[in-house]
DNA sequence: AATATTAGACTAACCGGTTAGTTAAACCGA
DNA sequence: TCGGTTTAACTAACCGGTTAGTCTAATATT
């Protein structure tokens, strides 16, 4: 676990001003971490500059230092914040008994609400996912490892309940989160490519449908529900 | 609007192997682009170091600068590289008049023959679709759009013949893409996360298999054929 | 002869991180 | 209520290691 200065142990986003002794002049940690986030996302963490971040949290660039030991500990703090909102945010839609159809889709619905709101989760993961960084197992076995595990044991039990073509549950996970994930990871092209903005909130409704569409005719036994 | 190929020249100031008689593309220019390509697939281009792909590859660093004038643009020839050879290894499968159907497997099936002999290409090309780098708007117009274009019109086809399902075919060819590169370019964390190396060959050919099958029970208008 | 390659010292810029403070709100004793 | 004191928040300027890129002069290979 990174370490910080002690006054500041929240790793998650702002930190409330406690009343009595606290005076926290405005939300400045929270304006390193968007700052930083955007630039991890954006040029990775060799590619990001502690002066731009600074820069572009109008701060200091020491007061970076002041609040987080070093850039990797930034970074860390960046991912942590946003996996744990994430997490939050996915498991309030764990309601558990659902029928698995349910569930797979309530999985890929979360996911497109969470990254409206955050489009750089998803970089920020891939960008993790390639690099084998020293946060890597961390994250596996905090985040990725659970999600996962309740993806597949969803399908096996679609499968075994009938719901389900007989896939291959890992391998579905992984072409899910593909879909998914390649989508927002690769913006910037798709922009290039299809000539538009694919991160247009209408562009994102449209990559839902579709994503929804390919799943339930590549997952569901016929006849499939319409959402 | 039918691109120009005129504009495929090597990356800019790629010192030529005097063209007289010297043929000698000899091992040294391709020791230092296979270094290069592993570094850059595994920490990207800041992340990389010069010093440590003119060892890696057996070479002064001068070496490097003597036939490269920049990380840069050292970077730009593994890029070219990779791409022409994918292009000439797919261009062999595009016998224009094959079915529909055929037309998109033997694009992922070139495409997983191709990163078998190639397991550093689905890095570099996730690093580059989300980089917004100098060479993305030359690799779009030489090699994504031309190929994206392909299977556009192959779906679109398909559609009208009543082979396929009428689905969007955009979104179509980037979910195929999608299902294909993300695996290769998270292998790292799928060996964490599955506890096992995804890149033997055993496992590649699982997930082709996997990502055939989805593609056809997604695609392909029932009954599909079983390949 | 001409091209290919090496050793390795060298530099200039860059960049992560530090230092030595300043500011101002909150606290405190009288 | 008022001066002094503490402390968190913040800054300008700097430091030292790193790194892309260069230079020279010599040697190998063809």
């Amino acid at each position: 676990m990174p370490t910080q200065r002690v006054h500041h142990q929240t790793a998650v986003g702002m930190r409330q001003p406690k009343r009595g002794r606290a005076r926290q002049r405005s939300g400045t940690i929270g304006r390193i971490l968007a700052a930083a986030e955007q630039a991890f996302a954006e040029r990775g963490l060799a590619g990001s500059r502690t002066d731009q971040i600074a820069h572009a949290a109008h701060v200091n660039k020491a007061l970076l230092y002041y609040y987080f030991s070093s850039k990797q500990q930034l970074y860390g703090a960046v991912l942590d914040s946003l996996f744990s909102q994430q997490q939050a945010a996915v498991g309030v839609a764990n309601d558990s008994q659902a029928a698995h159809r349910e569930t797979l889709l309530a999985y890929v619905n979360g996911y497109f609400d969470f990254v409206i709101v955050h489009p750089n989760y998803p970089r920020l993961v891939q960008r993790e996912m390639m690099t084998r960084g020293p946060h890597l197992q961390r994250i596996v076995r905090d985040y990725w490892g659970p999600s996962q595990r309740r993806l597949v044991s969803a399908i096996e039990s679609g499968i075994k309940a009938g719901e389900f073509r007989p896939v291959d549950p890992l391998h579905t996970v992984l072409s899910i989160i593909a879909m998914t994930v390649f989508y927002f990871a690769a913006a910037p092209v798709l922009g290039e490519l299809w000539g538009r903005d694919t991160l247009r909130p209408r562009a994102i409704e449209a990559r839902r449908q579709a994503v929804l569409d390919f799943l339930e005719h590549g997952l569901f036994v016929p006849p499939a529900r319409k959402r």
